[in-house]
DNA sequence: ATATCTGCAAATCATTTGCGAATTG
DNA sequence: CAATTCGCAAATGATTTGCAGATAT
């Protein structure tokens, strides 16, 4: 079997600062946070927590077109909308029964599907709104 | 306005290549293929001019998760199935009708979505039952 | 003519790895 | 104690950029 994984000291701090941000950051942007509190982690440390993290079902990890990977706490099924305007991004939960559903009709095995979807956030719609 | 594009031999060269590719290269591969006939094209110039076909809209880059970009000369709307098994990446063509206007009805303004789907694809699955 | 483009090499950005020391169970 | 993890620095992989010379319109 694989290896057995310790609760370090470390893997705790990275944890517990990506589930207090809800920012979806990337391994850098988690990097910089941690460091604020505890200046003696590493980088490479932060990275490969992030991979064991995300080995043991932790952590997802998300990837929005190029850039880098970003890294997200809600382990429920849910997918993203990122808003052109404002930079957030958003979780979503979709309902994507049909879209398996005629894949699997056309003889395709499916085990996951990612969605990602780009627009305008409700916010900003409605500021966009009430400015004109 | 934006500069003036010119075509470029070089450009020529790369989206011609890029054109008789079906499996969605990354722009390492479409240089490894470009050098195989014209050794004298830069590797700097592939990646310049696949950025300026994607702002002409010439092709697509696709991104599925980590790992470098891929390039699509299919510029019609389509989504991506990626095999698990054999590593394909195939073209799919979802109705994602449902999809947006449940979006829309909650407030989102949707003027892109990414659709990935993995899994074992049909060709695949065949060989297996054919195995067993 | 001159804005655009090229090839090369160096730079940048995200991530991984080697290693000897520290920590966890 | 022995497996795991750490911090650091160097390595890697993908992509971008600076620049002087070449090319397209």
């Amino acid at each position: 079997m694989g290896p057995l994984f310790r609760k370090s000291k470390q893997r705790k701090i990275i944890l517990g600062a990506l589930s207090e941000m809800k920012t979806h950051p990337t391994a850098q942007e988690l990097f910089a946070r941690v460091r604020e509190t505890d200046p003696e982690v590493g980088q490479a440390t932060v990275y490969r927590n992030l991979r064991i993290l995300k080995e043991q079902g932790e952590i997802i990890e998300l990837s929005f077109g190029a850039g880098a990977r970003r890294y997200d706490r809600n382990v429920a099924r849910h997918e993203h909308f990122t808003c052109r305007r404002c930079g957030t991004i958003e979780d979503i939960y979709p309902d994507t029964r049909s879209l398996t559903g005629s894949l699997h009709k056309k003889g395709y095995r499916v085990d996951e599907m990612k969605i990602e979807a780009f627009g305008v956030c409700r916010k900003c719609a409605k500021k966009i709104k009430s400015n004109r």
